[in-house]
DNA sequence: CCGGTTCATGGAATCGATTACATCGGCGTG
DNA sequence: CACGCCGATGTAATCGATTCCATGAACCGG
């Protein structure tokens, strides 16, 4: 592969002058520009990232963590995270933790070896020393959707609060008084904060939660399937179960398909993170819906702040309720439109 | 952060000791081995990786340019793909085409520029001059799920043949003589191919394939939308719609929901690559299932070994017909267990 | 006891860029 | 006309590793 001097020996200049080309640097006069451009052009001649990344100390890429690659929410976060990158001049590798602290090590510690310029992380667990060490080395760094408490980084999430309240009024309203949750693992704050919510949302309407409805899933279907057969192995099985995440809805939809049983009528579904097949799902699944494209391009807006030495803030933003039939009820209104619109930057 | 200079001078040695500990050299005494080890860990010393590419000419890492992240065979891919090559040794970096030319010239170019060790690609058209250069040039490179005709690069895909005949089989079988298809773009080679082996298949059956039941889409599910209602407005709409990939069939399914149409009633639905939720949709689909993860391992060991300086060898492994009930029969057991294992490598 | 291996180690070149500094010619101004 | 400045260019240092080569010590066998 030609490199700078290869070019610079074509053109019949010195390696500064290509270098100085190629980063347009003023003072090169018009016909050494042209001559190297020639060469660059004749010599099919790319520069070497990795040599000026040495150099110049900075990589221009952008390191993201996600928890589940196989998660509809987290493949449509990378999608809007590299989007906005690139539209700030970054690149973006993306690591898959798989739900596993150890594989989340592995790559924040190759990202960190790679001398990406930042780290977005959706933390799988309370927090390695790793990252930890990381955060306070200074290593610029965002969480986005989920986060760990105590550490002085930004966080870039959605709200469920507000949603969870009306979902927890919408199932009141239908009747429902025995509800039951899975949740994720309480080492991630968005596991624990959505039982939180949930529990206080049940609160006001004088509504209990027992232990035996709160079901310990890790976010994968799976789980939700097994918590979902035990709590209809309950003498008293809950009437509405809260997946809090949609891969866990959907092995609770396994498990009440396993056993010939129905949807709304023998127990209702609802979950966190609306995706597009819950439109088509039998029945329509009601979930909450969260802006996950906003919360991308927030997030790298926030890294790349940090990066270039601009004050980073963190941002939440709100999460809404999208009512289907999975609960019990009709909504008044079909939905107008679903096809969502893929924004092609 | 802390360099290989510092790490000599705290252990007292030099830099080349240091690195015959780092890359285990043979002949380093104990003692200078401990020496350093315990000043890499004092200073919590961490190689840097762009050094060491620049200088040893090789990243250990793969690029993986995949038509579009948010489709879910694609995301199972990137999936097996990374495991396959982490337990090689690798680490992969993603591009999403997102199905647009532009996009994957984009990503292709980052990655060589980046040097990454050799380039995984499924391609989003014929082939853009920058591809075929890199091939030509030397660049290891292998096609996965999609290939570019007349290259001489190994390619890792599976067959749909069979199973296409076997779901018109299935289909003639049911009673359906008017089979439409929505075709994926014909620049891709899983674009055309799945055409063609529709309509040899029909010709088994004496059926023939007009113009108006192929439908031109583009992978997306807007396209199936779009093409599916143009269907149902022919003087004659087809009984059946195979959709050449799960993203058109849901579009195809937002389109017959908005007529207030039923599948399989007023129209049969089937498409190429199985995901989970076809499962749980309204009615469940029939598909055509690839051994995704399959692929994704062999295309890695094929760019591995031409890598590494071994012979590769291109893969076709079968698809296979998963019949449900989109079509019109209910299938005669049910499925044994929707959950799909997931290897935890 | 001596010549020749072998082993441990350090010095320095190298990978491909960027950039500080030096140099040189030309031009404007007093 | 001379001085100083500015614009264009080249030389060389540098980033953080790897690795070739030289050196010196230790050790072995004859």
């Amino acid at each position: 592969m030609a490199s700078i001097k290869d070019v610079a020996a074509e053109a019949g200049v010195s390696v500064a002058t290509v270098s100085r080309v190629l980063n347009d640097h003023p003072s090169v006069s018009a016909d050494a520009r042209t001559r190297v451009l020639a060469a660059v052009e004749a010599l099919g001649y790319r520069p070497n990232a990795v040599a000026r990344s040495l150099r110049t100390d900075q990589t221009r890429t952008l390191g993201l963590v996600i928890s589940d690659v196989l998660n509809p929410y987290f493949t449509e976060l990378a999608r809007s995270v590299e989007e906005e990158a690139r539209a700030l001049g970054y690149s973006v590798i993306i690591g898959n933790a798989d739900e596993r602290p150890d594989l989340q090590d592995h790559h924040v510690r190759t990202l960190l070896d790679r001398r990406i310029d930042g780290l977005l992380v959706s933390p799988t667990d309370g927090g390695s020393p790793l990252m930890l060490d990381a955060a306070r080395a200074g290593t610029p760094m965002v969480f986005v959707d989920r986060w760990i408490p105590g550490v002085d980084v930004p966080v870039v999430r959605a709200d469920g609060r507000a949603a969870v309240r009306d979902l927890v009024a919408h199932l009141h309203a239908l009747g429902h008084r025995r509800l039951a949750i899975i949740a994720g693992p309480a080492a991630t704050t968005t596991g624990s904060e959505r039982v939180e919510a949930f529990r206080e949302a049940l609160a006001e309407y004088g509504i209990p939660l027992p232990e035996a409805y709160i079901g310990q899933g890790d976010f994968q279907a799976e789980s939700g399937r097994r918590v979902t057969e035990g709590f209809l192995d309950l003498p008293e099985p809950p009437e509405v179960v809260f997946a809090a995440d949609n891969l866990m809805a959907l092995g609770a939809l396994d498990a009440v398909r396993a056993r010939g049983l129905r949807v709304p009528e023998d127990l209702a579904l609802a979950a966190f993170d609306d995706i597009r097949w819950f439109v088509h799902t039998d029945p329509p699944i009601t979930a909450i819906a969260q802006p996950t494209g906003e919360l991308g391009r927030a997030a790298v807006r926030a890294l790349v702040d940090r990066i270039e030495g601009r004050e980073p803030r963190s941002v939440t933003l709100p999460a809404r309720l999208v009512v289907r039939r999975s609960c019990g009820e009709q909504p008044a209104s079909p939905e107008p439109d679903p096809v969502q619109n893929r924004s092609t930057s």
